[in-house]
RNA sequence: GGGUAGGUUCCGGAGCGGCCAAACGGGGCAGACUGUAAAUCUGUUGUCUUUCGACUUCGCUGGUUCGAAUCCAGCCCUGCCCA
């Protein structure tokens, strides 16, 4: 088995997992850093490294219309392709079919979108996907699915459901016809459970996905504008109908809070474009909250925006790291950037350790408390 | 000295008799962001008031008019050209 839980914690339904894929092995629970073009934004992949990074995200739609998957197969992979010989998760495109909805349209077959860079038409469906994710040559590939939108009523959410079951069964078939090798060292794929709101499509939805036996499970379908306790519910009407020894993965989520909540609901692994955007839009995450670096109260501050991240952060002033933000200096988004993946990244160290000792309750009633008072000296 | 263009709210810059506390951009202040069409977007930016509204403001002084940032006169100051 490529997935292997080390330990469990004593009062919440946290795991600390150890998965082995074919660049090398992830701990988990973790935090994924999003680099949808093939790029972490502002940072360089040895900085990746210097925070601890195990694993990075691309994505299917973006690469394949630009450069284009056909491309990157035949300059080695995506891998090789942008110096990166860690893992790499792929989504699978069933994201941008939600957020770029003005432009698609959904059949049977697939989807139909006009592309946002030159509008030129282009199918997504299950094997296309598939294919895209097998040149590009990730060690985890999502399976293509159709996320619904929030709200979402119960008829549209159970077509939808039908989508991504059936299109997880032709994502399982083309696997079959051209990826039969065994072993870790292959390609794995993710099912990803739908069903909106609605509790027994979750349950439904997972349990049929879990008897396709892929080699992780994700929830999708969160992080698409619903309220917190709405995301909070899906998580709960869905990892309990998971195989245990698999991998959960929550697509697109959360903030730190979140993230800890999550994992004491059994969720191994995450993803989001928070750290990198928020940072890239001056805001610094820290143990005390967030900071908006850009706001008067730090033009003097000569301290460190986080006393207890990595000493090349720690070295940079608040007033400074202000300055440089405010005077549009690239700098500060990649410092910034370099402080909230850091922040993440440690949370989910941290994490890990408090499930081996299984204490990870007490570990997150203290992280909450002090990181929603939001107190920065 | 002669000619000419102009002086507008923090800056640039529109407005050229009422719809002007004054467009737009920048700057300032604050907020939002959750499988990235995001180094993006939103609000706010004369004073007082919770709202209605009141008051002060468009170089200065005076005038014309029911009404002036806008018209007239004088003055002050800047840019450019000629001596």
């Amino acid at each position: 088995m490529s997935y292997t839980i080390l330990a469990k914690d004593t009062t919440t339904a946290a795991r600390r997992g150890r998965l082995v894929l074919p660049h090398g092995v992830v701990e988990t629970p973790m935090f994924m850093p999003v680099g949808t073009q093939g790029s972490v934004k502002t940072l360089h992949p040895d900085d990746l490294t210097t925070l601890g990074a195990q694993i990075i995200l691309g994505n299917t739609y973006h690469l394949s219309i630009r450069p284009g998957s056909d491309n990157i197969r035949e300059m080695g992979g995506l891998h090789r392709f942008i110096s990166w010989d860690k893992p790499i998760l792929t989504d699978s495109g069933g994201f941008q079919v939600w957020s770029l909805a003005k432009l698609r349209k959904i059949t049977e077959e697939g989807v139909r979108f006009r592309n946002h860079l030159d509008g030129a038409y282009m199918m997504l469906s299950p094997e296309k996907s598939m294919e895209i994710q097998s040149d590009l040559g990730s060690d985890i590939a999502m399976l293509f699915d159709e996320c619904p939108p929030y709200p979402c009523e119960r008829r549209y959410a159970e077509t939808s459901l039908g989508y991504t079951l059936r299109w997880a069964k032709r994502c399982k078939q083309w696997i079959d016809d051209h990826q039969p090798q065994s072993g870790d060292g292959r390609q794995h794929h993710f099912g990803i459970v739908q069903g909106s709101i609605y509790a027994d499509l979750r349950k439904r939805c997972a349990e049929e996905l879990s008897a396709m036996d892929f080699d992780g499970y994700a929830i999708g379908g969160v992080s698409v504008g619903e309220p917190e306790e709405e995301m909070l519910k899906a998580i709960d009407n869905t990892a309990p109908y998971l195989p245990e020894e698999k991998p959960r993965y929550a697509m697109g989520l959360g903030t730190p809070p979140q993230l800890l909540e999550m994992i004491a609901r059994g969720v191994d692994m995450f993803d989001c474009v928070m750290p990198t955007r928020l940072a890239r839009h001056g805001i610094a995450l820290t143990p005390d909250g967030p900071m908006h670096i850009k706001n008067n109260r730090w033009a003097k501050d000569t301290s460190p925006i986080d006393p207890e991240s990595h000493p090349s952060i720690r070295r940079f002033s608040r007033a400074y790291v202000r300055h440089l933000f405010k005077a549009g200096e690239i700098l500060s988004l990649r410092l910034l950037s370099f402080q909230n993946l850091e922040f993440y990244l440690r949370l989910m160290s941290q994490a890990r350790v408090a499930i081996e000792s299984g204490t990870f309750g007490t570990f997150k009633d203290a992280f909450l408390a002090r990181y929603n008072s939001n107190q920065i000296q």
